[in-house]
DNA sequence: TAAAAATACTCCATAGGTATTTTAT
DNA sequence: ATAAAATACCTATGGAGTATTTTTA
């Protein structure tokens, strides 16, 4: 019950942006009620206000400001990890093949070309231009 | 749906110390069947298998090495940031008391002390204690 | 055959939507 | 009077449970 979500977070971001519940509601692609009541719930869940609402435009609070920063940092750490945990997965996959220098470096180099064409090929990485 | 939750993290990592689901479901509280799912639905979220299942015992797959690291990263920050934001959210409370040098100091200290039994009491830090 | 993972269902908690009310300028 | 947030209520997706069936040493 105490742990943020991701989710949640991406909301926070898009609200603490907009400053505006409506705007940011209508970038996240959903309805104003319930990311009014995500960022409730993320304010409960952390027991600090991140917003104040006295005003009617929102502002941040000292904690919403420290968890603008903070969660920049989170969502960060896990596009890296996804980028990095897939590119693994494809590293996984690769064939490596060798070719005496100068024989079939530009062969390879064809065949690289077309698998750029095909989103679902898997990387292809010519290691051994520098001995050609 | 193909965004990570930081629940889908907190279950990798459990299986992945384990390298058992039937007992990484024990210790988080939970039945096989669903962290199964979880972790499942966790690798074609991110389109790479994160564990090699072929031998009875569950090994991790290079991705899976990578995600352990990185994983950790994610919670890491994800502490982080609550811890900082609740700290702050309390020091927005926070009351500042100033004393002459020796009149209070010592009864600024009795009161901290008294606050420090109490998990309820806002933080109190005594700033001049170099100056007595 | 035994120990573990995967599947088939069922259920329910909660994220999200619509309609409406409250609030503050 | 108006623009925005909050509340009430409803729906449905999907997370979790139980029972059971594969799988592989």
């Amino acid at each position: 019950m105490t742990e943020p979500e991701i989710r949640e977070l991406r909301y926070f971001c898009a609200v603490a942006e907009e400053l505006n519940i409506t705007r940011a509601a209508e970038r996240l692609g959903m309805a104003q009620p319930p990311l009014s009541r995500a960022i409730r719930q993320l304010e409960r869940r952390l027991g600090v206000a991140l917003f104040d609402r006295t005003e009617r435009r929102l502002a941040l609070t000292q904690a919403g400001e420290i968890l603008v920063k903070e969660a920049a940092v989170v969502l960060g750490a896990l596009n890296s990890a996804v980028r990095r945990t897939r590119r693994a997965g494809l590293a996984g996959r690769r064939l490596v093949v060798t070719a005496k220098p100068g024989v079939a470096t530009e062969l390879l180099h064809r065949i690289r070309e077309r698998s750029r064409a095909d989103p679902d090929a898997p990387e292809i990485q010519v290691i051994g231009e520098r001995i050609r």
